[in-house]
DNA sequence: CTGAAAGCGCTTACAG
DNA sequence: CTGAAAGCGCTTACAG
């Protein structure tokens, strides 16, 4: 490997002054620049990355850990944390934990790398085998317990997005509003009929969801419609809670609690020979990719990930530029996305 | 931040000492041992991987150059590459790249990092606003060329995932036998009047795929059948090119050369009326996500995303160990993926 | 404009 | 079983 002692003595100076050309100094005369410039090229000299770290301190990156690249939330919250990530000098390491022990290895990684800061997304322990969320959910809890003692004694910015940890500042997302939109938009067109798909953990934002839905149709005076059928939040949970819906009656319009529910809400829908929406209006959560796959393209609310990985990486960056932060969270804004489902 | 200096103090023994416990020698005395170990769990101390690569020169790490988490191939084998490294004891790093900047501050983050290794997968740039494939391609080719001239003077082992680069092992994918065995399954099934969706950019692994559907139609005495239809290789393009199909002639069976073809026919065929498969079927190439997703589930053929991830970190780590590659290239078996499109 | 010295936090190689 | 010395490749802080 080729060091910057290397190319002094090519240049007959002192490391020092490779060092100042490579930095960008200009207390460096033109003549030596070039001498020196020109013998980087031809040696392919790249200056070692980890020496200046141990002694900077800082490393200039910071770390991600996210779980399941199928959930394109997580991807887009992802990618515009390293969209802004670039754009401010810094590199992000990503780390796909999807087990307690992966996860704690990869903090370990992070940690042991000295990265600046660490932002965490949603993580879903064992995701993959979704046969028991609960447990799934215990793990997640489990290794965040595990995280906040242990990044508490160092010294790394943290930053979380709809993720409580004691002390740390989190980007949330606005599942109440979501649901709202959606209710309010179904309403706006004149459904009254309204019948909910959930999942059948009724907790956290699925809690949320249920309550909104419960609510506006109270408040409407639409009780007598309120129908609520639960199951798995994916695809096939989707496929069952439609198929044993359409066993009772055709409402108007269903409320997905998020898009995979409704993607299998549509197929059984088809698979019925119904017509959307002019027999039935489906309307989902969250706005992933497969939206627009779908047939007809699923009306929706965005749940904005790209916003809400803009906002991490930015109040990332106030951290690390030791500004306090303002209170101790932010809530993501949510778009209705209107396509042909409604 | 804690270092081995201030844990050697506490316990009133060398750095030497602490060194060999955390890095499990059993030449330490048991009851130092202990001390020591207490002494870390107290102070919170973890070695800084910094100090240690900088000493012993690799970093245990790996690189992935990759673009677009949105097409789900990548991903697949970002997930098994990851996999396998950590099941070894590796930690990978990935960047994804969408521009050849971006692509070059990435490459050498990597290298300044002194990456062990580094994989390079199918690299789109621009590809986001897809107005210009060509320009993208052309991109890409002139980093794959910065990359080239720039990585054989480093000590990095690399490997590349259907990507050439002189001397470098390439884990391919077998086009031609997933095109082979879409219109082979057609075949079984009994149809004779088959058209073809495909991109109409006509090279690569296009051009591959039409010579396969042009070459088994005639095989079969199927040439008056022969039909083409070419657009972007997207689902909007799947949406018109089936629409200009259906306004000529409603074909027994499509071939698609790729998943989101297929996914933006099926759609059209949808909007048509058309039952799938009794009226009209659809077959993709490379089983996407969301090929589960669609009304009805699209047939497939995959492309073994997750296998070439699993074979680029295999062949990577016998690199690292020294070993010898055969050949120059591995090539990914494909499967026929029934579902319920065809 | 340039350089000598010290140090970042570890490990290697040796000595005992 | 333990430690002193040297060094990994840089940069900081100082001197000139």
């Amino acid at each position: 490997m080729v060091t910057i002692e290397d190319v002094a003595k090519i240049c007959g100076v002192s490391p020092m002054t490779i060092s100042r050309v490579v930095n960008g100094s200009d207390l460096v005369k033109e003549s030596t620049r070039k001498k020196v410039l020109e013998a980087i090229k031809e040696t392919g000299y790249r200056p070692n990355m980890i020496a200046r770290r141990l002694v900077q301190g800082n490393s200039k990156t910071i770390g991600v850990l996210f779980s399941n690249y199928y959930n394109q939330a997580y991807t887009d919250i992802l990618f515009s944390i390293e969209e802004v990530a670039y754009k401010n000098g810094y590199n992000v390491i990503n780390a796909n934990v999807d087990d307690y022990e992966h996860a704690v290895n990869s903090l370990n990684f992070f940690l042991g790398n000295k990265v600046d800061g660490i932002i965490v997304l949603p993580l879903e322990m064992n995701m993959l085998n979704v046969i028991d969320y609960k447990q799934a959910m215990a793990e997640t809890q489990k290794f965040l317990e595990y995280f906040y003692n242990t990044v508490k004694e160092q010294e790394v910015s943290v930053v979380t997005v709809s993720q409580n940890i004691e002390d740390v500042f989190n980007i949330a997302f606005n599942f109440t509003e979501m649901a709202q939109k959606a209710m309010n938009f179904l309403f706006v067109k004149g459904y009254r009929d309204i019948a909910m798909i959930n999942s059948n953990l009724n907790d956290g934002f699925w809690a949320d969801k249920e309550r909104v839905y419960l609510q506006s149709m109270k408040e409407k005076g639409y009780e007598k419609y309120i129908c609520i059928e639960r199951d798995i939040g994916l695809m096939e949970g989707g496929n069952r809670a439609m198929e044993r819906l359409l066993g009772k009656k055709i409402p108007q319009a269903v409320f997905c609690a998020n898009d995979y529910i409704a993607i299998g809400a549509l197929q059984t829908i088809n698979k019925h020979k119904l017509t959307i929406p002019s027999e039935i209006a489906v309307i989902g959560n969250d706005n992933v990719y497969f939206c627009e796959m779908t047939a007809p393209k699923l009306t929706t609310v965005s749940l904005n990930a790209k916003l809400a990985g803009k906002v991490a990486m930015e109040r990332m960056l106030k951290l690390l530029n030791g500004e306090k932060l303002d209170g101790s969270e932010y809530v993501v804004e949510t778009e209705l996305i209107i396509r042909e489902s409604v």
